[in-house]
DNA sequence: AACTATTTATAAGA
DNA sequence: TTCTTATAAATAGTT
């Protein structure tokens, strides 16, 4: 959140891992100190980084954290497990809607599942994809050119963001195929062939 | 923090105590899961508001959630758990990847994340989703000339496939944004503009 | 640890 | 509750 915006993904690089945790860690405490002074609430935060040392802030209302416990299940009435487990299966079928729905959106940007949109609809989604198209015209022109450059030659950037994607029928119902970029060198003559994804249901 | 400085002393007022803690409740929990991904790192956050409802983050990274717990308190009767709920981890964890993917090839047929593709693959790119104009724009032509066709009138089915389901901001984190053709009516003057398609990222 | 350019969080108001 | 927006805080990248 400072020179720069950061994408939120593990921090592969172990020191800026490590810097990063104890800075965030601070600011975490510092606000749920602030919660509790606020708000009256008490609070237990309890953090283990990655070297697995322990952290830990519990509001002085909440004298002990075994106390706090105590009282989370009295007023909640529920076996902390069974509360984390519940969320979980939220979680699960939450993204299990996500999943089909983005699903849903790649089928019609391929001219499948049609059936269920007006006219209108089907209008608006043929002029989107004519203009993603567009976009991506101008893109290749633009890598074609760069390629064709003598100053640069070609360039690999060792395909980080990997590449497209597919999809292709199966007697399973959908699975998602994906064409790797090839893993071999620039120079190499390895094969053109694509590894191949595919990304079961998990239904 | 904004539009004036506050003291951090109780907030004697008792509906801004309770907006606050919400606010204030969600910034933390927000920050916490940012920390449990950015920083490889296992964090338990629970608060008890003033009025004693109880709220609770556990990193979804803790497949040691158990040893957090056990830490604490002595429970019985978990490990019969343990088995299924690692299981549903795991499922959670490859629900998130295939998630991830589906999202970036959305991203890729919107002409947005081309950066990691090479020439060939941003050509294979643009010829699939040519493909794919050309199917919606044959169904849009028919589509057309069926409604004109005075045997059937308009079509509604209800919105079975129609459009996808919107999650509520649920302020717990990332959403993906995505432009929807217009849900409105085929009749209707509705706007031109688009609906807004949101799903959480959870996680 | 300190320094800042930026990004975030959020207090007030609607 | 939810949204907006001016401002306070947090913090990523650097030194």
């Amino acid at each position: 959140m400072a020179r720069g915006k950061i994408q939120i993904k593990r921090i592969e690089n172990s020191t800026n891992r490590q810097v990063t945790y104890s800075k965030r860690r601070n600011g975490l405490f510092k606000k749920a100190r602030e919660l509790t002074v606020l708000c009256d609430a008490k609070v237990s935060l309890i953090m283990i980084s990655s070297t697995n040392k322990v952290h830990e802030y519990i509001s002085p209302s909440a004298i002990s954290t075994k106390e706090f416990f105590d009282q989370y299940q009295r007023t909640s009435g529920i076996d902390l497990w069974s509360s984390h487990y519940e969320k979980m299966q939220e979680t699960l079928k939450k993204l299990k809607e996500v999943n089909k729905n983005l699903r849903r959106e790649i089928r019609q940007r391929i001219g499948e599942s049609l059936n269920g949109l007006k006219l209108k609809q089907i209008c608006a989604l043929q002029q989107e994809i004519d203009e993603s198209l567009k976009v991506i015209r101008e893109r290749r022109v633009a890598e074609r050119d760069h390629e064709e450059d003598p100053h640069y030659g070609l360039v690999d950037d060792g395909g980080e963001y990997g590449s497209v994607i597919q999809f292709q029928h199966s007697g399973q119902g959908l699975f998602a195929i994906r064409l790797q970029p090839n893993g071999g060198g620039v120079g190499g003559g390895g094969g053109s062939g694509s590894d191949i994804k595919i990304y079961p249901l998990l239904e």
